[in-house]
DNA sequence: CGAACACTTGACAGCCCTCAACGTGAGTGG
DNA sequence: CCACTCACGTTGAGGGCTGTCAAGTGTTCG
C-alpha cells in the first residue's frame, strides 16, 4: 500500500505553473484571500510561488493516508476528495466529501500527522501548500492569516453538523441540500448535479446502512422531492427538501 | 435574556491582574505557547497584557450566546463550560464540555458570530483574549500563531469523534475515558472525579435519552467497571472501559 | 416540611440495521 | 453482437437497540 502524493516533492507529478494563474485560481479556496482588498500584487505573487499543482489523480488514488507525516494542506481544484477512517471493526467512516474550492489537511496540524485518509473519487486536481511556508507567509500577510483561521473555524462547525441524532430523512436532506449549496457557490447548478460517490459511501458518511440510503432516496422520489437516476440528481421540490434539512443545517 | 460576558468591556467584572501571573497561567491553554522554548520574556509579557480575567461566573451564567458578535476567544481557567445549541424542536444539543485549560470560541471566527451558546455549569473563571489583538500579536510571534493553528486543528478532530454511529455503551465509555484523560492532563485524578453536568446534559451530548444514560451507568456499575454515586465517579476497571472506548477514541 | 428537580426503573414501540435475494448497468471477452 | 461477470443498487422480512411514556425514588433547597 503506497502512501499519498502529499509528501514534499518536486518531481514530475507537479505541473509547471501555467501563464494564467489568475483565472486558474479564481475558483480556489484561497482566491478570496488573494483577490480581496488588502492583498497587493506582490503578496499574490508570493502565494502563487508557494503553490504546487498536483494531479491529475485518478479515482482511487490517495492524497494522504492516516498516520502520514503532515507537511502540507491542499485545495481541491477539480474533482471530489473523500476523507475517511477505518474503525476497529474494519468499517469505513466517511468524514467528508471535499469539492473544488475546499481545503483538506487542516485537521492534521494538531499532531503533525494526517488523522485520516484522503482519496480521489474521480479525476482530481490539487493545489498543494507547504504548511510551514504558508504559515510563515501568513505572519507577513494578515489577510492570509485571517483566511486560514476562518477556514479552520468553519471546519470545526461543519464537523459537528451531522453529529446530532436526526432521522434518516433529515440526514439525507441535509446532505443533498449541503451539496447543492456548495456546488452553487462554485458556479455549478444547485438543482441538477451528479453524485461522485456511491450509495455505500453516502451511507458511511451519514452513519446509516446502504439499504437505508437507497430506501430514503426512492421515497424522496416517490414523494416528488427529487428525481434520481443512478447518480444523476435533480431536486424538484427545493422548499420541502430544505424544510427537512433545516433541523440539521439550521438555515 | 441577557447576553454573555464576552463583549468588549473594561468594567468591574474584569479582575485586576494579580502579581503572580506565572503560576496563575501555568494550567492555561496558552501556557505551552507562553512557556515553550521560543518565546522570550517580552513576548510572554505582551500576551499577558492582552488577557482579561473574567469571573467568577456562577452556574447558569452565559459566556456568550448564539448570534452574539464575535470578538474574543476564552480559555477556561476554572470550572466547566458547556457549549450547546437549541434545535428547531426546542431540544438541547450539547456540543462540548470545556474543562480548565481548554479554549472556547474558536468556531466563531468563521462568520464573526458565535454559532452556539456557552454557559457555566459551576463556578467558572475565564481568560478572555480579544481575537483581533491576539491575531495581530500572532503575526509577530510565530509560536503563538502555530499554537492557535493547533488549537483549532484539534477542535476539528474532536468535533468528529462522536459523529460515528456507536452503541450507547461505547459512547458512554468514550465520554468517561475522554473526561478522565483531560482531567489527568491538568493534574486531576484520572480515576476519581466529579461530573459537573447532569445525566440529561450527558445524554444531550451523547445524543441519547437521559434514561439510556442512567441505564448504561447502572450497568457499568453492576459489571464492576466503575462506581458512581450521584455525580461522583470512580473508575474501577480502566482497561475494560478503555477497550469499550477504543472504537471511538482510536487510542 | 414541601416542592421542584434529578435520577432510576419498567413496559412498550418504532426506527433502522442485518440478512437475504433480486435487479441493473457497465465493462470484458468470445 | 451477445453472453458473462461483477459491482452497485433495490426491495423485502425480521429483529435489536434505544427512544418514549409512565411511575416511583432520592436529593436539594427555600
Amino acid at each position: 500500500m503506497s502512501s499519498g502524493v502529499m509528501f514534499p516533492r518536486t518531481d514530475a507529478s507537479i505541473l509547471a505553473d501555467d501563464g494564467d494563474s489568475f483565472t486558474f485560481c479564481s475558483t480556489c479556496a484561497f482566491s478570496q484571500a488573494c483577490m480581496s482588498s488588502g492583498m497587493d500584487k506582490s503578496a499574490l505573487a508570493e502565494l502563487h510561488v508557494l503553490v504546487e499543482h498536483i494531479g491529475p489523480l485518478r479515482a482511487g488514488e490517495h492524497v494522504f493516508r492516516e498516520g502520514d507525516p503532515f507537511g502540507a494542506i491542499a485545495a481541491v481544484r477539480a474533482g471530489t476528495v473523500k476523507t475517511y477512517l477505518i474503525d476497529a471493526d474494519g468499517r469505513e467512516q466517511v468524514l467528508g466529501f471535499h469539492l473544488p474550492g475546499e481545503v483538506i489537511g487542516l485537521n492534521a496540524i494538531h499532531d503533525d500527522r494526517y488523522p485520516c485518509n484522503a482519496v480521489a473519487l474521480d479525476t482530481v486536481m490539487l493545489c498543494r501548500f507547504s504548511f510551514p511556508q504558508i504559515a510563515l507567509l501568513a505572519t507577513r500577510l494578515p489577510n492570509l492569516q485571517q483566511h486560514l483561521f476562518k477556514l479552520m473555524s468553519r471546519d470545526i462547525g461543519v464537523a459537528s453538523l451531522f453529529a446530532g441524532d436526526h432521522s434518516a430523512d433529515e440526514r439525507m436532506a441535509a446532505f443533498l441540500i449541503g451539496l447543492s449549496r456548495r456546488l452553487a457557490l462554485r458556479g455549478f447548478s444547485p438543482r441538477r448535479f451528479q453524485l461522485t460517490m456511491s450509495r455505500t459511501e453516502i451511507a458511511n458518511y451519514l452513519r446509516q446502512a446502504p439499504e437505508t440510503v437507497s430506501r430514503v432516496l426512492r421515497r424522496f422520489e416517490r414523494d416528488g422531492l427529487l428525481a434520481i437516476k443512478q447518480r444523476d440528481v435533480e431536486i424538484l421540490d427545493l422548499p420541502r427538501l430544505e424544510a427537512l434539512a433545516l433541523t440539521i443545517l439550521r438555515h
